[in-house]
DNA sequence: TATGAATGAGAATTCATTCAT
DNA sequence: GATGAATGAATTCTCATTCAT
């Protein structure tokens, strides 16, 4: 085989262009959803022939189905860091702003995950149940020990942190909602999200006050 | 012109053949987007042939724009039914719950509406910065107003309503996602997330108490 | 059968209908060429519904053979006028007129013909070598009579009578150049065709002296 | 853009495929018209398969236009070598066989032309009013200027054109008709045409004697 | 590596015609 | 007679992929 992606060490030229295919159809992918975009679009944005982007990738699905795979590393960093030897609602709200900042920062990464979900997850289920899964069961168990603990008001885990990934990537995934109704004005919308849900979530997740806990 | 669509008084059997074209659009065009929805799925859902299919509508856009215009009305409605007078926490939490409601009741209309956004709603930007904008502005002085009176926590009322639209349509739109983590279960996980969300926003809306506001 | 073509005796609403899809057809086809026009324009043109317009025509096709061949009698009257017994250059001055006018009264009709002659006659093409060869023939006969007795100039009768369609169709069914090139008046060009052709014909035509022509 | 049309330098083959669908464009259409055209009848007389027949047009419309255009400069070449500086009538002769020329050489060249034209012109109007409305008048002027000296009749010069465009375009558009009165032969009825239109022009158009002329 | 050229499998849409009432 | 409904056969155009160099 001629491809690229069979030979074991990648030039650097390969590397380059690999890259800039793949920021291409990050682009396209994320705006116009898997069949929406077509291949021609990915190769002009990364200034390259159809053909010779096919001598990089496999197909149109493979370049997808990479992008994906990259991606969901990237996607789960802020979860990962979540310490579980930190003061709980300190680790959440920071986990928070993580997040929120990749909306901010890399709204096209969540647009691509975000239609890649709405369709089902065809080409991603499999790291859903593996991967993924196995992270959230991992930090819901360390919210849980805090609730358990009193350090946290009894609030499930796993919607927690379901609620925090959609008030974070709502601000990149319905990005054209949200400057409609705020007005097309730049970012600073991102700021009075982070207070708002800062102002929430400190108060959903407040243990109740000790004494309170321990009489009934 | 030939076209159905264009006759003052439907007659039964137009009403009946609307009405199963646009059911089994919404079916493929929520699972497929826009591009990735064929006539051909939509023909076969609808139990029509694809020539028949265009007697009815002018072509595969307006078979999406009429459903998408319908479905507007439906998704603002429980926003609408906040209602000025009642008690803020409890309209609130009201409101959340219809939308919970509809996530679970209409998942396929919240991920259509969720893939037209992603897109940049090309096909809806303008009764987003219209009807939309319009209510959610009105909606949003009632919350300023709750705000003011010192009935609820001093929150930006715009990003209270999103993260009311982001936590709920979640349940819709990242099913998938939530059903990998939670398990294939049935329904249950919504009476959860109900659950969750009612103390999270409790909690995080809860006015000071009165002496505490005026003392500082 | 139950085609209306098939009855014996048509009653007078069948004649109205017939004569509103005959000139609605007219205005389509001469418009739009036999393919380029469709059953829909035509229908609408005349008022009637689709089916309806079947149920009075064959199909599409016969529609078109009824508009030619009723044209053609039409078409070839101004020529059927030409009396043998006339005065030579009148009589050609008055066909002349005759066809221009039929130019300024019947352009449709023009171009429907023309149009069936640029797809070389598929569907006329019996009656040209028919009817129409007939008649031309039998005049052809007449003019080189006028011509051979001295009263005519010595000219191809058959290229003679080619150069009088040619110059007064060319009225209808250039008119888009015409109009484009005099400018978007009204038909008043006509009249200055009139004296051009008139003046053109008559020089060209008119035999040489009598005293010359002995001579050599 | 994958069109091989944007391209900067036309490769050898690009212009050698380009030319022979030019050309099958141009039997199809001049015979058909344009709606009555279909691609596939162009890529199989080009030889070629539809899509890349499309490879190198951007659709059906682009054909026609392309082809049109550069009609229109060949069509308009004998009116442009119209002399000013030469002999009245001579010159008129001459741009008279000159046109009659090309309707014997390139009788599908004037059919699309007409076939245009009968159509309204809807995609060279501008040309028209433009570039050939401007060559007219410009050599209306001449054809003026010579009547105004004596060296011609007094004839309308538009009016002179185009009856010239219609003797000798008629030849080609009409070829059917003209074909089947005179019996199948080959072109020899050119040959009797040109004599024909020469005699009635140069009797139609000679200046009237000079004597005769300045006495009234 | 790179690209000009080519194509088969769709996909949307049109349209003459037929069916059923 | 009339019409709402339905459809099969095109017809234009798109697009992922392959070929050849």
């Amino acid at each position: 085989m001629a491809r690229a992606a069979a030979k074991k060490t990648p030039t650097r030229i390969q590397r380059q262009k690999t890259r800039a295919i793949l920021d291409a159809a990050l682009e396209v992918f994320s705006q116009h959803g898997f069949r929406g975009a077509t291949l021609d679009q990915i190769a002009d944005a990364a200034g390259l022939s159809k053909p010779n982007l096919l001598y990089y990738f496999e197909g149109k699905e493979a370049i997808h189905r990479t992008l994906l795979h990259r991606l969901l590393d990237t996607w789960l960093d802020p979860l990962r860091q979540l310490d579980p030897a930190g003061e709980p609602l300190r680790e959440i709200r920071a986990y928070l702003l993580r997040k929120l900042e990749m909306s901010r920062d890399y709204p096209r990464e969540s647009r691509l995950f975000a239609n890649e979900m709405l369709q089902g997850a065809p080409r991603i289920s499999d790291e859903i149940q593996g991967e993924l899964k196995a992270l959230v069961d991992e930090k819901a168990q360390v919210i849980r020990g805090w609730v358990e603990a009193g350090r946290l008001a009894p609030v499930d885990p796993y919607h927690l942190i379901f609620s925090i990934w959609a008030t974070t990537q709502h601000y990149a995934d319905f990005e054209v909602q949200v400057r409609g109704i705020l007005g097309a004005g730049a970012d600073g919308h991102f700021h009075d999200a982070a207070r708002f849900l800062t102002q929430l979530y400190t108060g959903g997740l407040k243990p109740p006050a000790a004494g309170a806990r321990r009489r009934p």
